[in-house]
DNA sequence: AATGAATGAGCGTTCATTCAT
DNA sequence: TATGAATGAACGCTCATTCAT
């Protein structure tokens, strides 16, 4: 995991007693969006969550927008990196790897975590362009292993090809997440729909021909 | 199209003039909330953009809960009456029309109306019960028109079935959103994420058998 | 009973809708204060309990301070029409007529809205200068009943000094409001504070010499 | 004199400057509630007076009923501490003692402070419990004094008719506020009043018989 | 590194008042 | 007479930000 850049004023977080605190703070506006989304996410309550002072919070993050970057960064960097854990994650074939890599993103779009935090990174995408950076960035990382398996499942695909093929099954299961997501109306068929997006997403990298995408309408 | 029921204060908006304030208050509040997120709606600048005074804006809405839940159920009222345009319109066969409805919600989702305010509403339904349910009714609607197009090209399938085909159908569809929208890094493959769409939906739709769905993990 | 001379709007309750329009508007104007205090006396509301527009309020009252004149003025005077009743109650003799007359005005504390009525004025007329009048008229008539039977109780004391324990008195029953008032703490023992005054006030009356009142310090 | 316990957000006023500030904000608000009464309180008024910003303001006071609260737990205070300062006062008699109460109750309801704040505090009473709880601890401290002094002037009363008999006498003096008190009607005559109810509650605690209080009607 | 103190703008809301119809 | 429509100021309160210590 690569080590985070942090949107501290400069000279600040230099000891660990200090780092601490950002980790700290980080979590605090990370638990303050989550639990009541980028509405509720203000500099008095997430210094009060990190219990500091409002003046302390400003010695860190001299505005709120610094803070917000980091808080995106630090979440989006955890995705990444499990993402980076995926790859590793042995897996007999490259079928069976495909499927678990669908199964487990379908799986964590139920946590609260995903359910609540994607909709207002989705959301702020649009209004912020740093945050539609590091979500482009993110979801870049999600298609490269997709992109990776298609190339052995499909080789008749070219990249232009593939990484289309990527982004549909990214998104669609992405998708998934104000439906199926935690507390949502289909959290209790979200295994089903696993099974459905499995199959789906494995027969179409499969048989799609080239043809099929680039077709004129 | 059935009326709106309007939230507004009782005994307000009876006549013409009234009505007419309501739905510019109404279109103001679409404007602003497209253009810069539900944490750009704040009654003072719905007024401005309507050219009215705040007070006046409050005397049509008594407060911004009422004005918000009239602005979702009127957007979405409009995405509902589409829903029911789709089913009118003619199309030679099942497969045709399946393709036809793909084509035509993955088009919406290019306008930036639809770009900027689903993400907007998926984010409120996770902290607003009553985002929640009207998304929920939009969505209910929107599956209909696929459930009975899913009844028919493969009639193997039963109703839970088909109703959780029209949910990963659906849900997929939108989360291309946030992806291939407007203004989108993917915005110009739109069209053929479009066709992958299509043929995977249908091929879907048309192979999948019962126990592809509730297979045991 | 003397006929009040409303505050509306000249060429404004001429006949009789417009009269009985008035009194409801009195009415809930005045259920408004006893209810709420003059704080929570504002046109919107005393218009929405009498069923009324604001604007059609707006057209018997020009303003507020003509609605708070007519209403101190229309309960002012309901209390002095009761003084004039008190009078006219056939008592067997002075002792007893005093006696009842102690007796009814702390019983009429115990009303609601009379405990919450006069505070009202009270605090009023610190600030409002007509309410400091119309108080000053009700009370010289309250007193005016009593100051009639000390001259027959105690013959020997001169006008100002007749006035002076009428002041006295009457200003002490209205001090028993806060305290033995409507849902006040010593409310259940208003009977027995009634008895501490009449025997307290008779007292007084029948056995104060003038240099008593007089008397330097 | 007791430490007042101070509703001001906590972390707040920790230090002497905005020990200081608290102070002055208080003294601007009983001021503001004495020239004008509750209705002239407002938070930007406070503000305005005591020459700070609303924000700042409310740093130290999270909302108005905050600031309210103290506002009349300090004025309770302060008038608490003049009836400990009354018993200390050497009196050389019990009837003296009793004597001097009276008259410097009765002095000190000519104040202007006295004369304004009062009604406020009654009327406040009558809408808001915390008013009037603490109205009644302060009355309570009030009547203890007389309580103290009429048993020794008239040992056969027993606790019960003590407490009505003082509560009687204190709110008669009480009553006199909006009559005789500060720039009220009846100002000039204070001392003449304060000589009749002298004359007429010291002989009233010495011939009162218990058959007196409990008669029944 | 941390605090308490402060500002000025803006929030949602209510107010007394006005006015055309 | 009566209404719906409208204003502009003020309400209590929260915000991001700044700063001396």
């Amino acid at each position: 995991m690569r080590e985070l850049q942090l949107q501290v004023r400069p000279g600040t977080a230099a000891f660990s007693k200090g780092q601490q605190r950002v980790l700290k703070i980080l979590q605090s506006a990370r638990d303050l969006m989550i639990a009541g989304g980028y509405h509720n996410l203000t500099m008095r309550k997430v210094a009060a969550e990190a219990g500091i002072s409002v003046g302390n919070l400003s010695y860190y993050y001299p505005n709120k927008e610094h803070l917000l970057r980091d808080l995106l960064d630090q979440v989006i960097e955890s995705y990444m990196w499990e993402f980076d854990k995926i790859k590793e994650e042995a897996g007999v074939g490259p079928e069976q790897q495909f499927v678990a890599i669908i199964r487990f993103i379908i799986d964590d779009l139920g946590t609260q975590e995903t359910t609540n935090f994607f909709p207002e990174l989705w959301a702020l995408s649009n209004h912020d362009s740093h945050a539609a950076e590091r979500m482009d960035a993110l979801y870049i990382k999600a298609r490269l292993v997709l992109n990776e398996l298609i190339e052995v499942l499909n080789p008749s695909l070219n990249e232009p090809e593939r990484e289309q093929l990527a982004l549909f099954i990214s998104a669609s299961m992405e998708g998934l997440t104000p439906f199926a997501g935690f507390n949502k109306p289909w959290e209790s068929k979200r295994d089903n729909i696993a099974n459905i997006a499995a199959i789906s997403f494995l027969n179409l990298v499969k048989t799609i021909r080239n043809e099929d995408i680039d077709q004129l309408r």
